[in-house]
RNA sequence: GGCGAGGUAGCUCAGUUGGUAGAGCACACGACUGAAAAUCGUGGUGUCGCCGGUUCGAUUCCGGCCCUCGCCA
């Protein structure tokens, strides 16, 4: 049986068709579950902001991998992996189908390949880092970086520039950078499906989930979050500064540029399909992939 | 109607002691190996309000006009 994997930028519905195929595959007789595959749904209080499946979604489909991390834990690509991983092999060996969705686009790969990713590094080490980074800036470390690392980083890119420093002042080999991410084939065989949408429907669809995510209290929240403790990696969530300042409209812009990034993601994604839903419903677009999963 | 301030990129504005302009945001494209909704890179924005004058040359100086905002009538 084949996986099925739905990606595309934020709310272009992938929920909403993953829920539609999972209902006509039902009708003959499989029992699919999704697993999500979202850097910001993981978090349990952050339903609103980050437009996770919501209860009546989930009563029609069982979503995992969502609301799996406190807020004041951070969470990772490779620990996602891991998840997933065992997620998907475990509805194989059920012979349940698992529908993949979700619109980080790391994650996606993470979930369907094995990347290989280098272990976390300890606080003391990241911690000490950062604190050099600060004082002596990005250029700086970039520079006593080994060359084969350093020539795949911008010297302005001070997050990469963090990580490759700590991971090489540990004598753990990074990976060179590029290439290898798209090098290694899929763990199973797999149905990527990418969604994509005329550019107004997009903009529409964005400022309507916008506000609703407004008017189901994404403000109060995100509030609730930051004196909760909120993790970096729980703040990174598109809306929680902007919320946080009571700027809406800021978050609807951020959420655009964020689309317009996992577009370019889903351009360099290898074997997706590329399936155009503008105009179209949920169900018709399910249909369409029950197809495509008959076609082998 | 009078006085003052202002009209430059899609927006907010900077600038040119006269040689046809620039920053942020927005926009478009790209990279991405345990922070990825993160982080970073590249790119174009344009009758410099309109009409004249001076000048080799005016977005810049001068005159007139139009428009916007504020105050006063």
């Amino acid at each position: 049986m084949r996986v099925l994997a739905i990606f595309g930028p934020t709310a272009v519905g992938k929920t909403g068709v993953a829920i539609e195929t999972a209902k006509l595959l039902r009708d003959r007789g499989e029992d699919p579950v999704a697993i999500s595959c979202d850097a910001i749904q993981v978090y349990r209080e952050l339903e609103i902001v980050s437009g996770a499946a919501s209860g009546a979604e989930r009563a029609q489909l069982e979503h995992r991998l969502l609301g799996i991390a406190d807020l004041d834990e951070e969470f990772s690509a490779g620990r996602f992996a891991r998840l997933a991983h065992a997620e998907i092999d475990a509805l194989l060996g059920e012979d349940r189908r698992p529908i993949v969705v979700g619109g980080t686009g790391l994650y996606m790969r993470a979930a369907l390949a094995d990347l290989d990713l280098r272990p976390p590094v300890p606080a003391e080490v990241r911690a000490a880092v950062e604190a050099e980074l600060e004082r002596r800036g990005p250029e700086a470390l970039h520079g006593e970086l080994p060359e084969e690392l350093a020539s795949g980083v911008h010297p302005n890119d001070r997050k990469r520039i963090a990580r490759l420093t700590e991971l090489s002042r540990l004598g753990i080999g990074a990976h060179p950078s590029g290439s290898g991410m798209w090098s290694e084939g899929l763990r199973v065989p797999t149905l990527l499906v990418g969604l994509t949408i005329e550019r107004d429907e997009l903009r529409e669809r964005i400022g309507a989930r916008a506000g609703e995510m407004v008017r189901l209290g994404a403000e109060q929240e995100v509030r609730n979050a930051d004196l909760a403790g909120a993790q970096r990696t729980a703040r990174a969530a598109i809306g929680f500064d902007e919320l946080l300042e009571g700027d809406a409209e800021a978050m609807e812009r951020a959420q655009w540029r964020y689309a317009r990034r996992q577009l370019t993601w889903m351009r360099r994604m290898e074997d997706v399909v590329q399936l155009d839903r503008s105009g179209r419903s949920n169900a018709d677009v399910a249909a369409e992939i029950v197809a495509m999963l008959d076609r082998g």
